[in-house]
DNA sequence: CCCGCGATGATCGAGTTCCGCTCGGTGACG
DNA sequence: CGTCACCGAGCGGAACTCGATCATCGCGGG
């Protein structure tokens, strides 16, 4: 499941594209107008991130801004849909490589996904994940959360035994709320991720268990 | 403690007023402008907020608003502030009135308060209460979750025996975080309040304690 | 096989609209 | 009658539009 499968769907409002690119320097256009707007998240913060900004530093028009979103806060949506997509993607990486038996260390393995996305995704720590997690369907698309926490939900159901579909998906759904939510904390306290906050949150998922 | 002494102090950025009312009717005002932002907000959220929106609904003029918020981002700190002190107030009431005897119910007693809220204060699952919590010092000032928040650290002190206060003041952080990522969950599954989701959020805390 | 050429996609950026915010003038309270 | 509160036209800048221009692709004839 790559990024462009993702944006090229009818998405919810956060995250929509104007218009599917066909040729392939669109591509790379949208990515690096999203890298830019990472950047200026990381150095001004969401509510000061202008579209003139991140078409300057993606090399950009701010006519082209505006081919590939409908608005400013599309932009931040997309913004967020990627990184959310890039922390399941090093999660299943992980999740393959290391293969856990436990439950507890499948989700240690989400955890270490995670802090690694928000030490090195500049702007990571200012999007919610919740953005797109339990996020209600929209003009007939599937919820982001469900095509996206797909690969995910496989493993688990793959590895462990669950008694149903849905029970799996929502304690996923609300494991990755209390991870996401917890790390957001240990990272204000410490840019550079608070030790102790981030022990807490694998006592809290592990107790969950 | 009220609402005006805490926006009154020195704050953070978020949730500073301009000058500090003197007459009467500027408190009335004030909340009506609040108000005015809380349901602006819930009904096209944080983002599309304008101050002109705020004005029209509460009845003034824009210049009103600068009159008392040194800029748009202020009145959402403002109400977010003011969201979060009227749930301590709630948890507090309810606290003492039921007595709880194990942390178990004294935390359940946070969730019924925050489940209120959500319920009645229009906008408050769009406000981030982790904005009031972990907040860093600014200008000297205390850090608003710390006064904030005092009052139940206090409740859970006395009521029962923890090491010190560091790690009382940590759990309460952790705690209250976890219940209101779960929360909004449940309040973006089901506008009313998903009731699955929020016994999660319960068998979550209960585990985690 | 490749070269020219029309069609379509992609880009640009000046211009328009809208929004955050100021400030000087007017009314209300004490 | 001084001070506090309020108003709203106006300013600057940011969001967003749109028609002109450039790049790429598909295709048919040499």
């Amino acid at each position: 499941m790559s990024f462009n499968d993702l944006i090229s769907g009818a998405l919810t409002s956060t995250g929509k594209v104007r218009n599917e690119p066909v040729q392939a320097r669109s591509s790379e256009r949208i990515g690096a107008l999203l890298d830019a707007a990472s950047a200026v998240v990381a150095e001004v913060g969401i509510e000061r991130l202008t579209t003139a900004m991140v078409a300057e530093r993606a090399g950009a028009s701010i006519g082209t801004v505006y081919r590939y979103f409908p608005d400013r806060i599309a932009v931040l949506g997309a913004m967020s849909l990627r990184g959310f997509e890039r922390f399941l993607r090093a999660s299943v990486d992980l999740l393959e490589s290391t293969k856990p038996t436990t439950m507890d260390a499948a989700f240690g393995c989400l955890i270490d996904a995670a802090v690694q996305m928000h030490r090195t995704e500049p702007g990571f720590t200012s999007i919610r994940l919740s953005d797109q997690i339990a996020l209600p369907e929209v003009d007939g698309g599937t919820a982001a959360s469900a095509r996206v926490a797909g690969p995910l939900a496989e493993i688990f159901a793959a590895e462990f035994d669950i008694a149903d579909d849905g029970t799996l998906a929502d304690r996923l759904d609300i494991a990755l709320t209390m991870v996401d939510a917890l790390l957001v904390r240990a990272f204000i306290i410490d840019p550079q991720g608070d030790e102790d906050a981030i022990a807490a949150c694998r006592a809290v998922v592990t107790a969950y268990l």
